[in-house]
RNA sequence: GGGCGAUUGGCUCAGUGGUUAGAGCACGCGGUUCACAUCCGCGGGGUCACUGGUUCGAAUCCAGUAUCGCCCACCA
C-alpha cells in the first residue's frame, strides 16, 4: 500500500486543505481491494469462521446496458447494510451478479443489428449468440466498473452471472425437480404472443394500456336450415359486435345469453362466416352479457381469452389465423400474408360492400401490449412449458403469514397477499435464443424426457429409442426463471456447497418494489420449493428514483441521470448519502442537483471538521501519541456534553438501522455530526484547547474527547460515506486494537455507560442563542465585544462558570460577568433585556452607546416574546387546571405540564418587569 | 371494477397520540478573527388537503370526501 493516504497516517495534521473527492475515492478503493476486505472470508475480513453470517441478495443488474440512478440507490442501501453487518463482526456476504436479461438484451441487440441492415433471422441462432457474446463482454465491464466506483464493498470472487455454469445448471436441476413433482407441465394453451419479439410473454410483461378504439356492428347471415344455403336479407341475419373485425377469419361460434329473449329462437341454428365461407353455430352460453353491444358475440377461440374458455365448453373448432409475426395465415383467403391491422381494414370495407358492416362506434377499451416492444399483444394458442404456481404461491404466502420471511414495508404485504392469492400459471417457454434452453427432449412417438444432465438423456425414458431420435425443445426459459433461482443458485445450488450451507438462507433481499411479482415473489416460491426454506428472512422495498418533476426516469424521455457523472462531480460519498437521506420506506423520491449539493457540503463540513480536530492536537499531546482514553475528572461540561451526544447519535443510527429507516439514519448523522458536534462541540472546545490556563491534563482531555467523538461519527457514518470516512480515519490516532482500515473496524457500542445528556450545556446554548438573538434584533455590530452579564442561578452556575470563556466567545461577551443573584444584574437604561424561558436564567447586554433606535427594537423584541409566553402560558394553565387532563394523562406528563406552566409564568413575570408593567 | 400510496412553509421532504410541528434549499439582514464562503450568525414564512369521529390530548388513530400517483383486473 502506497497511496497517499499512508503518509497522512504518520502525521495526522496533514489532510489536505481541499477535499477532493475524486482522489480521496480513488485511492481508499485501492486500498479496500489490496486488504482483500470485502469477502467473508477475505485476508483483510475480521470475522472468524464461526462469525454470524450475513447475506446481502442485490437484484443483478441487466449485463445489457449501464447502471442508472435506480442501481445507484439499491447498491448504496444494500452496501449501507453490508458495511453495517461487516463491523458488527457478522460474516457479511455482499454477491455481486449480472443477469443475461434475455428478452431485454436481444431486445437491444435486435436493435442495434438493424442499424447494421442485419437481423436475427438473417445471423441464424449460433451467429446472433455469438454476436450476443461479444456485446454482453463489453456492457459487462461497465456496469462492474460502475458498482465498483460507488464503493460497493460487494465479494468479487464470487461473481456470479445467470449464464454461467452454474446458472445453468441449477436451472437445469430445478426444471428437472419440478417437472418430477408435475409443478413444470407442458400444454397447448393461450399465450400472450408479442409479433415484435416474435415471442411468448408472461401475463406480467403485458400491460394493459387503455385506449379509444372502435367497436364494429357485423351481420352474420343466418343458414337456411333446408338448403344448407346463407339467407338474404337483414332480418336474416344476426349483429355481433367486435373490436376485432380480423378476427372473423377465426370465427367458430356465436354466442348469445340463454335468457335473450332476442335470440331465444336462433338458438342452435347456424350462420355463414364470411370470407371463409364457414358455417358455425349459434350457442346459449351464461358468458354473454345480454345488455353489451348487441348481445351477441362472435366466438374466436384461438385469439381470445373468453372465446377461447367458451370454446373449450362447447368443443369447438380453434382455427389459428395469424403467424408468429401476426400476419394473417392460413385462412385461404386472400388476406393470408397481410398484417393484421391490413386485414382489419380490408374485411371491415368488404363488409360493407356486402352490406353486412351494420355500424361503428368509438370505444373505450384496454389494450394489453408488450412491455418491451410496446407492441400490442395477441392471444395465440401454442404448446409450451408452464409451471403450476397455486401450491408455490401457498408456500410463499405462509413464509410471509408466519413471519419467517418479513416484508418491510408492510404496506407491501396486502400487495403481496393478493397476487399470489389470484397467481395464474407462469409461461416460461420464450421462442428467443439468448437463455437457457428447457431441458426437454421430445421423442417421434411423443414422450417429454425432462433431464438435468448437460447432455440430456441417453435414451428416451419411455420407450428407449436412442438419444440421436430425441429432439430438445428449442424454446428457452423467461428470463426471470434463472433469477429465481439466485439467491441459492449463486452459492452452490443444486451442489452441497460450504457457501450453500454457511449462507443460505440469506437475511436481507433488497430491491426496488417495482419487481416484486416479476423477481422477488418466483424467489420466494422456487426458492422454499426447492431448497426446502425460505430464501430470505428479510424483504426491504425501496421507492423507485424519480427526475425533479417526479417523472418515472427512462432513456426515451431524456431524464435519466448517470451516476459516473454525478460522482465524477460531488463524489460517491455524496451520491450514497443524497439516494439515502431522500429516502423513506417504500416511498419514491424525487432526485436533484439540491439534494446532491447537501451531500457534498456535509462530506466537505466533516473533512473540515476532522483537518480542525488533527490540527488542534495540544503540544502536550505528542504527534504519534498512543491513544487514551481521557480522565473523566480532566472533563469538564462541555467534553460531557459532546461524549453524551455522540451516544445519542449512535443511539439514534442504531434505531435506524434496525428499523431499515436509513433516511433516519441519515438524519441522525447530520444533526449530530453538523448541529451539535461542529455548531457547538467542536466550538465549546476551542476555547479550552487555546486556554493557556487550563492545565495541559485538561486540555489533552479536551482534545481526546474530540477525537473520540470524531472517530465515533466516523464509524457511525461509514455504511453510508465510506470514502471519506475511511480517509479521515486513516488520520485518526488508533486505539489499541483497531485495524487499518475502518471498514473493518467495530461498530461503535451505543451502551448506557456515556453519561446521559448534561442539560446545563443545553441552557448555555440556549443562553448564547438569545443574546445573540438580540443583538441581532437591535441591530448591533455583530462582531463587536459588548459587556455583558449573566443571572445563572442555583446549580446553573458552575456549569456557565466552567465554560464562562467559551460563552464569551461565542457570544461576543467581554467583558462577561456571571451573577448568582438577580439583584446583582446591572441593568442601565438602554441595555439589552434576555429572559431565558426556563432556568431562571437571564441577561444585559450594555451596547457601546444607546439610541433611541436601539432602545426600541430591543423592546419591541420583548414586546413579541411576552405576547408568545402569555399565549402558550394561557394554553398551559388551561391544560393543568383541566380535571380530566391531570387524572386521566400519564403522572409523567402531567408533571411536564405543571412545570411548563411554572416557567411559562416565570417568564412572563420577568418579561413584563423587564418591559416596566409588572403585575 | 378492486387495492395501495401521497396530500405538512415558495420547493424537496422528515415527523405514526403528549410541551411551542422540524430540516435542506430558496428568501431577507449581518459577517473576510487562525476547520470550513461547499462557510458562520440572526430572521421571516405552515389553520399539517377537507369533513366528521375516537381521546384528557390528533399532523399522527378511525370513517368519509377531494385531488394526484401507482399496482392489479379476460367483458366482445
Amino acid at each position: 500500500m502506497t497511496d497517499t493516504t499512508d503518509t497522512t497516517e504518520t502525521n495526522p495534521a496533514a489532510l489536505p486543505k481541499a477535499y477532493r473527492p475524486g482522489d480521496v475515492e480513488n485511492a481508499i478503493a485501492e486500498r479496500w481491494l489490496a486488504a482483500d476486505v470485502f469477502a467473508p472470508d477475505g485476508a483483510g475480513s475480521r470475522a472468524d469462521a464461526g462469525a454470524e453470517p450475513f447475506t446481502i441478495i442485490q437484484p443483478p443488474p441487466n449485463i445489457t446496458g449501464s447502471l442508472h440512478l435506480g442501481h445507484a440507490q439499491r447498491a448504496a442501501v444494500e452496501d449501507l447494510m453490508t458495511r453495517h453487518a461487516r463491523m458488527t463482526g457478522k460474516a457479511a456476504l455482499f454477491l455481486p451478479g449480472l443477469d443475461h436479461a434475455s428478452i431485454a438484451a436481444q431486445f437491444v441487440l435486435d436493435g442495434i443489428l438493424a442499424k447494421e441492415g442485419l437481423s436475427r433471422q438473417s445471423l441464424g441462432r449460433d451467429a446472433y449468440l455469438e454476436r450476443m457474446q461479444e456485446f454482453v463482454a463489453a456492457t459487462r465491464a461497465v456496469i462492474l466498473g460502475q458498482e465498483r466506483r460507488l464503493g460497493a464493498s460487494l465479494d468479487w470472487g464470487r461473481l456470479r452471472y445467470t449464464m454461467d455454469d452454474g446458472s445453468a445448471k441449477a436451472v437445469r436441476a430445478a426444471f428437472k425437480i419440478l417437472h418430477d413433482r408435475d409443478l413444470a407441465y407442458r400444454t397447448e394453451a393461450l399465450v400472450n404472443w408479442c409479433p415484435g419479439c416474435r415471442t411468448s410473454v408472461s401475463d406480467l410483461e403485458v400491460v394493459s394500456t387503455p385506449e379509444t378504439g372502435t367497436i364494429w356492428s357485423i351481420r352474420y347471415h343466418l343458414i337456411d336450415e333446408a338448403t344448407g344455403q346463407p339467407l338474404t336479407g337483414q332480418a336474416n341475419t344476426i349483429t355481433v359486435a367486435t373490436t376485432r373485425p380480423e378476427t372473423v377469419l377465426g370465427d367458430t361460434a356465436v354466442a348469445v345469453h340463454p335468457d335473450d329473449a332476442r335470440y331465444r329462437a336462433l338458438v342452435g341454428r347456424h350462420v355463414r362466416i364470411p370470407f371463409v365461407e364457414r358455417d358455425v353455430p349459434i350457442l346459449a352460453d351464461d358468458v354473454v352479457d345480454a345488455a353489451f353491444g348487441t348481445g351477441a358475440v362472435k366466438i374466436t377461440p384461438a385469439h381470445d381469452h373468453d372465446d377461447h374458455v367458451t370454446g373449450l365448453r362447447h368443443g369447438l373448432a380453434m382455427p389459428t389465423i395469424l403467424d408468429d409475426a401476426a400476419a394473417v395465415a392460413n385462412t385461404g383467403t386472400k388476406y393470408d400474408g397481410l398484417d393484421r391491422y391490413a386485414v382489419r381494414t380490408a374485411i371491415l370495407a368488404d363488409l360493407a360492400i356486402l352490406g353486412d358492416l351494420a355500424g361503428e362506434k368509438p370505444h373505450e377499451m384496454v389494450l394489453g401490449r408488450c412491455q418491451r416492444s410496446d407492441d400490442v399483444v395477441e392471444p395465440r394458442l401454442k404448446t409450451q412449458w408452464f409451471i403450476r404456481t397455486a401450491p408455490l404461491a401457498a408456500k410463499a404466502l405462509a413464509a410471509t403469514r408466519e413471519r419467517r420471511t418479513r416484508i418491510v414495508p408492510e404496506q407491501f404485504e396486502k400487495t403481496w397477499e393478493h397476487w399470489l392469492t389470484n397467481i395464474r400459471d407462469w409461461n416460461v417457454s420464450r421462442q428467443l435464443w439468448w437463455g437457457h434452453r428447457i431441458p426437454a427432449w421430445y421423442c417421434p412417438d411423443g414422450h417429454v424426457n425432462v433431464s438435468a444432465e448437460e447432455a440430456g438423456p441417453s435414451a428416451c425414458d419411455a420407450c428407449g429409442r436412442p438419444a440421436a431420435e430425441l429432439r430438445q425443445d428449442p424454446d428457452i426459459f423467461d428470463t426471470w426463471f434463472s433469477s429465481g433461482l439466485w439467491p441459492f443458485s449463486t452459492l452452490g445450488w443444486p451442489d452441497d456447497t460450504a457457501d450453500f450451507r454457511r449462507f443460505h438462507p440469506t437475511s436481507v433481499m433488497e430491491t426496488g418494489y417495482d419487481i416484486i411479482f416479476f423477481w422477488v415473489a418466483r424467489m420466494m416460491m422456487l426458492g422454499i420449493e426447492l431448497t426446502g426454506v425460505e430464501p430470505f428472512h428479510t424483504i426491504t422495498l425501496s421507492g423507485l428514483i424519480r427526475d425533479p418533476l417526479g417523472q418515472k426516469m427512462s432513456k426515451t424521455k431524456g431524464n435519466v441521470v448517470d451516476p459516473l457523472a454525478v460522482m465524477e462531480e460531488a463524489g460517491a460519498d455524496a451520491l450514497r448519502f443524497s439516494l439515502i437521506h431522500g429516502a423513506s420506506a417504500g416511498q419514491d423520491q424525487r432526485f436533484g442537483p439540491q439534494k446532491l449539493e447537501l451531500a457534498r457540503n456535509f462530506a466537505n463540513k466533516l473533512w473540515n471538521a476532522a483537518r480542525f480536530v488533527l490540527g488542534a492536537r495540544p503540544d502536550e499531546v505528542g504527534p504519534d501519541a498512543p491513544r487514551v482514553a481521557p480522565d473523566d475528572a480532566d472533563l469538564g461540561p462541555a467534553e460531557r456534553w459532546i461524549r453524551s451526544r455522540a451516544a445519542a447519535t449512535a443511539q439514534a443510527v442504531d434505531r435506524g438501522l434496525a428499523e431499515y429507516q436509513f433516511g433516519e439514519v441519515t438524519r441522525a448523522l447530520y444533526e449530530g455530526i453538523w448541529s451539535e458536534f461542529c455548531d457547538w462541540g467542536i466550538e465549546l472546545a476551542k476555547v479550552r484547547l487555546a486556554d493557556d490556563g487550563a492545565s495541559p491534563t485538561e486540555r489533552s482531555a479536551t482534545w481526546w474527547t474530540l477525537v473520540d467523538a470524531l472517530d465515533r461519527y466516523l464509524r457511525l457514518l461509514h455504511p453510508v460515506m465510506p470514502f471519506v470516512t475511511e480517509a479521515i480515519w486513516a488520520a485518526l490516532p488508533r486505539r489499541a486494537g483497531d485495524p487499518d482500515l475502518l471498514i473493518v473496524a467495530a461498530w461503535p457500542d451505543a451502551d448506557g455507560r456515556d453519561p446521559a445528556l448534561d442539560t446545563k450545556i443545553g441552557q448555555v446554548i440556549e443562553t448564547i442563542v438569545a443574546i445573540r438573538n438580540a443583538r441581532a434584533q437591535a441591530d448591533l455590530p455583530a462582531g463587536a465585544w459588548l459587556e455583558t452579564h449573566l443571572l445563572a442561578p442555583g446549580d446553573a452556575f458552575d456549569t456557565f462558570e466552567a465554560i464562562a470563556s467559551a460563552i464569551a466567545r461565542l457570544a461576543r461577551a467581554r467583558p462577561l460577568t456571571l451573577h448568582r443573584a438577580a439583584s446583582g444584574l446591572p441593568r442601565p437604561a438602554g441595555a439589552l433585556e434576555i429572559v431565558l424561558p426556563a432556568g431562571d436564567i437571564e441577561a444585559t447586554v450594555l451596547p457601546p452607546a444607546t439610541s433611541e433606535d436601539t432602545a426600541g427594537r430591543d423592546r419591541a423584541r420583548l414586546e413579541k416574546e411576552l405576547v408568545e409566553a402569555e399565549g402558550h402560558l394561557e394554553a398551559a394553565r388551561a391544560r393543568v387546571a383541566n380535571p380530566s387532563f391531570t387524572d386521566r394523562a400519564p403522572p409523567a406528563v402531567v408533571e411536564g405540564a405543571r412545570t411548563r406552566a411554572a416557567e411559562l409564568a416565570e417568564q412572563v413575570a420577568r418579561l413584563r418587569e423587564r418591559l416596566g408593567r409588572p403585575g
